[in-house]
DNA sequence: AAAATAGTTCAAAATATTTTGAACTATTTT
DNA sequence: AAAATAGTTCAAAATATTTTGAACTATTTT
């Protein structure tokens, strides 16, 4: 059971993924929470219209940084520390 | 003596800088070495112009990722990990 | 059944980042 | 003194990211 290495792509798609001020709002807002919330309230809360979230959103997903959940009408989602903590936790090593 | 807080914009300028292939090799060149070496030396092992060099030691150094100094002709870098501890180390805290 | 709500998709426009080459400065070598 | 070397500057082109609004799907409320 060896650790596997983090690839580059990943690295750089989670530094793109935080390097973007609506996306570390989105971030913060949910690092406040200790639940899942939908959508439409993070957008509300910091005051992004619904198209941008859909964008944004779907950026933090695949980065890996939170999870999403469909449940009928509403996306829930909610922060992941474990991918930053990974990624960045091992960054000098595997750099 | 208390910890000063890490603006958003630094955090976003360090995570911007670390969001490219051809800025993550150069670190990962001066990563491997204790001492620090001139512009042009990292630019031949990677592969790069001198021009994009110029570019992208720039933004490096401007996110406080690399030291700089100019000696005569010659540029020499050093890679500088304490900003990517701070700024990266604190990122949850005060997210 | 109609209206409202939550979010998505798409394409266009706006903006930001990266690459490229030519001309340049300053220093060192021949 | 001329040539070579190390790096910079500038502007244009190429590329990538972000924003916007209209039309849409699916679900829930009235």
């Amino acid at each position: 059971m060896t650790k596997q290495p983090i690839k580059t792509e990943q690295t750089i798609q989670v530094f793109k993924a935080l390097a973007d001020p609506v996306r570390l709002e989105i971030l913060q807002y949910l690092n406040g929470l200790d639940h899942e919330v939908a959508c439409g309230e993070v957008g509300a809360a910091i005051g992004i219209s619904k198209t941008s979230g859909t964008y944004h959103f779907k950026i933090l997903q695949a980065a890996g940084l939170i999870t999403a959940r469909k449940e009928a009408r509403e996306k829930y989602v909610a922060i992941d520390r474990g991918t930053f903590d990974t990624v960045v936790g091992h960054f000098w090593d595997q750099l």
